[in-house]
DNA sequence: GCTTGATGTTTTATGCTTGAAGTTTTAAGC
DNA sequence: GCTTAAAACTTCAAGCATAAAACATCAAGC
C-alpha cells in the first residue's frame, strides 16, 4: 500500500506549515479541553493539579519544588500554588529536607496515592476513547513524524 | 518507498495511544510557548490578543462579541476582556448594533490592521522556521493522520 | 400593554500562568 | 568570621480562562 497522499506543489510549503500548525493547535485543544471538562465534571479536579500528582507519583521519596517545576516545564511560583492546593485537600504533604532549611520536598499521601491511581486509570481510558479511531499502525505512523520535529530531543522531561 | 514504521504489537494500543498524546502535548505546548515568548518578547502581544485580531481581520464589518467567543470557542467573558485591552490600547473598536441594543460589534481599527498585518506575516514566518524540519510530503501526511482523528468534523470553527 | 422565555453581554469568584521582586539559607572566597 | 553570590522558595501583579450569576433587551403570545 503506498502512500496517496494529496501534495499541492503549487502552495508554497510554510502555507501548508502554517495549515498543518492550526490543525496541530485545534485537535490538541479540543482534545486537551475535553479532559479537563472530565476531570473537573467527574472528579473536581484539574489538569495542572493531575500533572502534579503524575509527577509524584513517580517519585514516592518525593521532589524538590524546584524539581516538580522543572519536570512540568512550569515556573517556580506556580508550582507553589498548586501544591498548596493540593496540600490543603489532603493529597500532597510538604517534608523537610535534611541538610538544607531552604529545600522542601513535596509527597504524596496515601490518600493522594490512592486518588491518583483511580485518576491515572480513567485517564488512559479517556485517551484510548478519545484517539479511538487511530490504528495501532497509524499511531506508530502519527508518533514517528512527531518524533521528527521535536525540538529539543535532549530534554530530560518528564511526564506521566 | 514503503513504509518502515516500527510497531509493537506486545505493548496494548492503549498504551501507544496515551504516549502519543504526551507526545502531541509535549510537541505542541513547547511550539506555542515559544510562539508566545515571541510574542510577548518581540511585540508586546500575547497569543490570546493575536486570536481575537485574527478573527476580526477575517471580518472587516466587525463581530459580535458571541460570534467572536464562538469563532474563538472561548467564553463570553473571557472575550470581554481581551476586548476591553485592545481597545485601551487603541487597536479595537466597539461600535453599537442598529436595531439590537444588547449587541455590540467588535472592530479592528486602522492601527489594528496595520498592527495585525505585521504580526500575521512574522507569525507565519516563525512557524515555517519552527517546523522547519518537515518536508512539504511529510507535512503532507501529518496533516492527513490529524484530519483523521478530528472530533467534529462539522464545526464551522475559523481561526487565522 | 404584559408576561415570559430567549438572547447578548458583563460581572464575579476561582484557579492557572508568568516574570519579577523579595526572603531565607547555603556555599565559596578571602 | 565576613562578604558575596547563588540557590530554593514564596509573594505579588497582571493576564487569561472558566462557570455561574446578574443585567438588559428583544420577540412571541396573549
Amino acid at each position: 500500500m503506498n502512500n496517496p497522499v494529496k501534495i499541492n506543489s503549487r502552495e508554497p510549503v510554510s502555507k501548508a506549515r502554517l495549515r498543518l500548525w492550526l490543525k496541530l493547535l485545534k485537535l490538541t485543544g479540543a482534545l486537551e479541553t475535553e479532559v479537563r471538562r472530565r476531570l473537573r465534571e467527574g472528579h473536581d479536579t484539574t489538569l495542572p493539579r493531575f500533572d502534579v500528582m503524575a509527577a509524584l507519583a513517580r517519585h514516592p521519596d518525593g521532589l524538590k519544588m524546584s524539581e516538580l517545576s522543572g519536570y512540568l516545564k512550569v515556573s517556580n511560583g506556580n508550582v507553589t500554588g498548586i501544591v498548596d492546593r493540593l496540600t490543603d485537600e489532603g493529597l500532597v504533604l510538604r517534608v523537610a529536607v535534611p541538610h538544607d532549611k531552604r529545600a522542601q520536598l513535596a509527597r504524596l499521601t496515601a490518600q493522594g496515592h490512592k486518588v491518583f491511581e483511580a485518576l491515572a486509570e480513567q485517564h488512559e481510558q479517556w485517551i484510548n476513547e478519545l484517539l479511538g479511531d487511530l490504528s495501532r499502525r497509524r499511531t506508530a505512523e502519527l508518533m514517528e513524524l512527531l518524533e521528527s520535529l521535536e525540538p529539543d530531543k535532549n530534554s530530560d522531561g518528564e511526564q506521566q
